[in-house]
DNA sequence: TTTAAATTTGACCGTTTGGTTAAACTAATA
DNA sequence: TATTAGTTTAACCAAACGGTCAAATTTAAA
């Protein structure tokens, strides 16, 4: 099935994730992803009922993608420095195959709060497995006493920060150089670990 | 001068502010904004002659007061790892007090990533500041040898990342105790330091 | 082939939006 | 007081918006 042949609904999923995910909720034009899609403005009412209803199927997956699944790397017995090495490299990679979710993300979240609980409460969002994954290795005295939530949460700030903070990043510090701004993210897949392993080892 | 007596031009930008980083640049209503600061519309369009400049006279100030401003410390000879701290400190005391200027930023500039350039040079925008002050410490063979831009990014990183994904992590780990994520965001003052400090110094 | 259901279209609608305008009001100057 | 410039208001406008609808087209079952 050529990408052209794609079915309707798909067609419209896609258009509306990539115009959603760049202009955002209020940015977005029901008229543009039509266009996006090559169909019309009232096939989008057809399949999704309303331009809400549109958003939410694809904010839904989008947040989906952000929230890391990392259950199986992190729930088993290798050794904590490389599940943290594991964590980092997954999550990057993801971050660089959708460098727009987490601004995408972020924001719809901020200015609605209200919808994040419920929602996560449907998924099976499971924040503990990090933490408790870090506080076993406290207790066992294999790394420095530090509180894991500061650990995991200066963790995934490194991570995602950059694709944030792009356009300034790379104006200020690689002149707009879009190859070595993308070098350099690569670089933080194995910087980012070294960072934290280097912090938080006994010494 | 007492607070509802401020001049026209002030009640429009203090409310305008309030309005656009609430709800970004599409998702504001020049009614709302009049209403937020009881004046009628019409005036939002004898002071600034349209939604866009007035946006922009708004964008400026808080993209200004987002770009750290630490010349002064930086630029002294106090030890470097203090300098950390006051950065630090500093810089988040500053989102205490602006928690929503990073997510409202760091959008708008993802949306329309050309401005920002032309807009920073007109700003004395100098990075150089903290890198080289970096520099001059690796050299010294004071702290371990460390790319001074991963170490820059992830100082922010750690630093701004709570506030843009606050609704997320005080839902997740702080059962949406508002209390208790902002005593969070109070120990991170030393945290941070602490962990960056941990992980490159010399052994 | 006929028929009926599903899909797609363009024309249309009511509302909301940023923006305009002319008139009213205010305050200072002469 | 008369005049004038600066300020504020209500009424209004054209364009854009999300959404509807009936007709046209396609698809597939009978």
């Amino acid at each position: 099935m050529s990408k052209i042949d794609l079915k309707t609904e798909t067609k419209i999923l896609n258009a509306a994730k990539k115009v959603f995910v760049r202009k955002g909720l209020d940015g977005t034009r029901m008229q543009e992803i039509a266009d996006e899609a090559g169909i019309n403005k009232s096939l989008l009412h057809y399949y999704f009922r309303s331009k809400e209803k549109l958003f939410e199927a694809v904010f839904n997956e989008a947040f989906r993608q952000f929230i890391p699944k990392v259950s199986e790397a992190i729930e088993s017995d290798i050794p904590f420095f490389r599940k943290i090495e594991i964590f980092v490299d997954t999550y990057i990679s993801m971050l660089i195959n959708n460098p727009h979710i987490p601004i995408f993300v972020l924001h719809e979240i901020n200015r609605n709060p209200d919808k994040l609980i419920s929602f996560m409460q449907s998924q099976g969002l499971r924040p503990e497995i990090l933490l408790k994954s870090a506080m076993k290795e406290i207790e066992q005295k294999r790394i420095i006493n530090i509180d894991p939530r500061h650990l995991v949460i200066n963790m995934l700030g490194m991570c995602i920060f950059p694709f944030i903070a792009k356009p300034i990043l790379k104006g200020v510090i690689f002149n707009n150089n879009e190859k070595a701004f993308m070098n350099f993210i690569q670089e933080r897949k194995k910087e980012i670990p070294k960072f934290i392993i280097n912090s938080i080892k006994k010494k």
